[in-house]
DNA sequence: GTGAAAGCGCTAACAT
DNA sequence: ATGTTAGCGCTTTCAC
């Protein structure tokens, strides 16, 4: 066993409580006594015991976060911010992995909900009855989801597809591939909400998925995309955007000359990976943190201001190649003809040209 | 309060100690009161209280792994296949991210060390001396990183760098830099060893940092080593290297035809990201899912085989544009004349030509 | 300002 | 096969 309050309590000749006080409450003593008590609690080398602080005070100190994948950078960003922003306030951070599995992300929130003070579910894949279901009286923050009186810090990912499009149009591009990310993906629902908002007369968008948001996916969707001639792909994430560009460097199409790639979240590092990728920003280190700040508030009872919404930026860094920027005539007349493939719709459900 | 196990015991009319044995010595009860015991619990929505058995029991069912920056790919992946093995042995898992500060990471496994089994130390920047201190009796195991008498999985960096230099002498390299990581790490050390193992007769190395181990770090020393006239780079990790190449492109210099790069790590993605990088992978995953092996081997007081080594493999892939092969000639007579710069060797402390 | 005592929720002997 | 009992290490009334 390690070293315990008793015996510090023996060895300062006080009784435990004021062994204590001297760590939950000084201001209770009297500076002589805490000063000695720390003093023998330093030299016999006396920590806390987290478990048995908790079972009396029914606080840990600890919280959970979870995400679907770890891997992708876009979390681990998130994650580090979480952790910072935890440490800072003296909390310790559980993480789960759930590999974009509900049903270990419920084995892993069910777990952490013992033991922790509170968790921040990151794109949650579950249902929200699941999601009730799992965390229990827990304290919830979500990110990239919404569920009603649920806190949440979420972006702006229908604005930052509409920089996407913005963009993409203005380089005369009217054929777009819209390559989705998981099937239960709030943030992919919202990238397609932005996208059929920002369509616009002229510009059809055909649809590609679901993929599992990998590098591996961009590859294979990189062709299919092709195949339907489509000029422009915006992808569900950076590492997807990074796979189109693989196969498009591999299939000699020149980029972005002949097709222009959009990736979303933001790796921070992806564009420098790879400067033909666009791509929208996203500030994951500050949700992360914002996700803690909005948990701690929640242990104070402070109920106002539950959902946090960041902004997303478009990032263009052009090639080192040869862009050398519009290439091409912007399209204001007459929609395409139907394309057979996947799901597509233009501007058809966007109202008439402005 | 959440419900106890005394609700379950009275409303199942059973002692607490059968509803106890009910979850955790199932076999010492009579099949029907285990089942109606269970029911009841499900039926209340039981789980039992952690910090209250690990009081008892003094084991938690955590574990602590810590890592210099989570942001690293290579820790990532580490990371990832330590979650996911402690979750299969029904651990818990405790992050903590130093931001490569050794006083972070002390203060992490000090709040760590108290409510968990065992700690996992990655690339751990800390002395000997502070390691043993942080602590106190608490279960390690070492990754990347050899203290004597502690447990740990290690990479075969030296064997690594082998791999890499005769890639390099083999493209007909003759002038070859070397990046430093960071000041205190151990692998730094080994890459360096495996540096003067490798090196040739007619080969000289001018080493460059240290460096905190980031893109930047090789955009910066990209430039260094072009001022030297240095034809090959080899990197402390991928993101130098990443780094490295992004500035060569800048500058047009032409990868690698006229540079060649070689990173280490292997992100396991830095190769697709850039397909002009060479890299010596490392299974981060599995030395992630090793580390956790061993530390709940060490709770059964299993004290063989404390130290795992993890073989590496140089990976290339060939840039999408211009590489044709070997170059340059390979320069077998004399070494070089010292160059101004940063610390150099040349093979005169390889020994004689072979 | 400090001590005594009563648990927090659970497990592990020790009975029976 | 089940119940009784005694704590695990700490915090927190309640006295003094």
């Amino acid at each position: 066993m390690a070293v315990t309050i008793r015996a510090v309590a023996r060895s300062a000749e006080v009784s435990t409580s004021t062994v204590s006080r001297a760590f939950t409450s000084p201001e209770l003593l009297s500076p002589a006594t805490r000063q000695r008590v720390l003093e023998v609690a330093k030299r016999l080398g006396y920590a806390p015991n987290h478990a048995a602080r908790s079972l009396v005070t029914g606080r840990t100190g600890n919280i959970g976060v979870i995400v679907p994948d770890l891997t992708n950078p876009f979390f681990t960003g998130f994650v580090k911010g979480v952790q910072a922003q935890a440490h800072k306030a003296e909390f310790s951070v559980f993480l789960g992995d759930s590999e974009e599995n509900p049903r270990v992300e419920i084995d892993l929130a069910r777990a952490m909900a013992r033991q922790v003070d509170g968790v921040i579910l990151c794109s949650s894949r579950m249902t929200s009855a699941e999601l009730k279901e799992a965390v229990g009286k827990t304290n919830v923050v979500l990110v990239n989801r919404r569920v009603s009186g649920v806190p949440a810090v979420v972006m702006d990912w229908v604005g930052g597809m509409r920089q996407a499009i913005d963009h993409l149009a203005a380089l005369g591009h009217r054929r777009v591939a819209y390559l989705n990310g998981p099937r239960n993906s709030w943030s992919n629902q919202e990238r397609r909400r932005g996208l059929r908002r920002s369509v616009r007369y002229g510009m059809a968008v055909v649809e590609f998925g679901p993929f599992v948001p990998q590098f591996e996916a961009g590859v294979q969707a990189a062709d299919l995309a092709l195949a339907e001639r489509l000029t422009a792909i915006a992808a569900y994430n950076d590492l997807m955007a990074l796979g189109v560009l693989s196969r498009l460097a591999h299939r000699r199409v020149a980029v972005p000359d002949e097709v222009s790639v959009v990736g979303f979240d933001d790796i921070a590092m992806a564009s420098m990976y790879n400067p033909s990728l666009t791509t929208v920003a996203v500030p994951q280190g500050q949700a992360g943190r914002e996700a803690v700040d909005l948990l701690v508030n929640l242990f104070g009872d402070q109920t106002e201001d539950v959902t946090r919404e960041l902004g997303t930026q478009l990032i263009v860094r052009g090639s080192t190649g040869t862009l050398t920027g519009q290439r091409r005539h912007i399209a204001t007349t007459t929609p395409d003809p139907p394309t057979a493939g996947p799901t597509q719709h233009s501007d058809s459900d966007s109202g008439p040209p402005g």
